[in-house]
DNA sequence: CAGGATCCGTACTGATACTG
DNA sequence: CAGTATCAGTACGGATCCTG
């Protein structure tokens, strides 16, 4: 399933780090997080910094983010639609674990 | 699948943080570290320290920790059977990661 | 443009039983 | 004790088509 319909179930998460890595262990969510660490982007600019990403993905990746309170999601209500995308003051506390994932896999990896 | 078998595919990975989720991503990898920092540990004291992991789920996250050269495997050929875990020095470089993240999931999460 | 809907293959993980 | 084999459910993510 991977239509929204599915059910969030997720089980339980005790110690912090597993907390952490269930908001930013998705496929594309560090790469997203990244990116957005530049500044506020697009859905279409994402859509092609993250090459390979389906609309799909990104879209529910994008949502889950929003949901842990990672990122924040406006809406420009015009036509043809825009969406921007942002770091959360809670997201942009989330450098230090990208930094620190960084330095070790340039090294090892 | 899930017996061993299975192609180790996981798709191409150009970023150094991308490679370090791939490393510590598991549902488990990062509590098996956890407890590894804290020294040697043997597979039934893991087993009983994760609370809720299968024999057969434990065996595979540490087998793939293990082909990250991230924990060592030692075994003691001996009736019964003896196997140590570890980390290894590159796993010991884990450690900021595993406290930025501790950091941030007890904050938020 | 930014998605939603639908279909689908694959990966991940657990449960259970068995073994050297 | 430390796994392995097998069965099975669920989650993840991609492809394609459709729409306000």
């Amino acid at each position: 399933m991977a239509t929204g319909k599915e059910k969030a179930v997720k089980k339980e998460v005790s110690c912090p780090v597993e907390a952490t890595l269930r908001a930013i262990g998705g496929r594309w969510k560090v790469l997203i997080l990244h990116h957005l660490l530049g500044g506020t982007k697009r859905f279409g600019e994402l859509t092609r910094a993250l090459k390979g990403v389906s609309a799909r993905t990104l879209t529910k990746q994008l949502r889950e983010l929003e949901a842990c309170g990672v990122i924040h999601r406006k809406v420009y209500p015009q036509i043809p639609p825009m969406v921007e995308y942002s770091l959360t003051a809670v997201g942009k506390q989330l450098e230090p674990v990208l930094m620190a994932m960084h330095d070790w896999g340039e090294k090892h990896g």
